[in-house]
DNA sequence: TTATATTTTTGTAATGATTACAATTAAATA
DNA sequence: TATTTAATTGTAATCATTACAAAAATATAA
């Protein structure tokens, strides 16, 4: 079974209509795995599809969020960006060259206090730092 | 030493001058724990501040999560919240009545992958799900 | 098929948080 | 005191996001 075929079967699982405009703003997500912005997405698709509004990017985005089928991360604070990955993982932010890295995290391993009898449905860890090649390079004091 | 002038000592300590509006805002955002608003802050301050600009509080907030002293929150992905603690500490985000938890959890006991040879200067653990009270109320299926 | 109802998409206008900027005020230094 | 520097203020601009109504597409019923 092709891509195509396999997004259009989780959209209808997850009571999403498979429009063509839908089918297209995952893909890209699935393909781009940067966490790519509204305006990204948008422009990216575009030549694909030149009737396609910016207003569909923004629905489409929030409905799959509200589905669950992709997140929005607030990594930069002035806009979202958008992952299709949902399971539990991080993201760490350089200090430096303002770079964002995906790391994955145990969930089980983490002793978590204050949340009894809470339920937890999604983890995201955001750690920020300095990354290896800023390292390297050096020029950050502390 | 009283409160007040713990707060100078500790911003002199980080390079920032310890005028009246910033030892202000630092002082409420310790009595605050609850990651306030700009907006929120702005209008507490102004009856103790009567000149106080909401400039003013954007550039010492701004100034204050530089420094490392104060967090910039992305919780609600409209506006930034504010939160005077910069340990280690996670929020839980409610999807029900959307109110935000603090909890703790320990770093060291965190197996991850994929940052190796990265500095890791602050952690911040973002969870989502159904609090203890809308657990007991009932109504939210899955 | 055809008609009707529902959902989706689109484009423009509005909203609202945040920043830019220049003028004013306050504080530090000589 | 005079002079330089830094902080604050208020207004205007920016820009991501949402509201909304019209148009298009899709589903349902006769």
């Amino acid at each position: 079974m092709d891509l195509e075929q396999r997004i259009v079967d989780l959209l209808q699982q997850k009571d999403i209509r498979p429009s063509k405009p839908r089918t297209l703003i995952y893909k890209y997500l699935l393909e781009h795995r940067n966490h790519p912005t509204v305006d990204t997405i948008y422009k990216a698709l575009q030549s694909d599809l030149t009737s396609l509004s910016r207003t569909t990017v923004y629905n489409t985005l929030n409905l799959m969020v509200e589905k669950g089928i992709v997140w929005a991360l607030g990594i930069e604070d002035n806009e979202l960006r958008y992952d299709a990955d949902v399971n539990p993982h991080g993201h760490f932010k350089c200090l430096q060259c303002n770079a964002v890295f995906d790391f994955s995290f145990d969930v089980d391993t983490i002793s978590i206090s204050g949340l009894d009898n809470f339920t937890c449905k999604d983890y995201h860890l955001n750690v920020k730092g300095i990354c290896k090649t800023c390292k390297n390079l050096g020029g950050y004091s502390s």
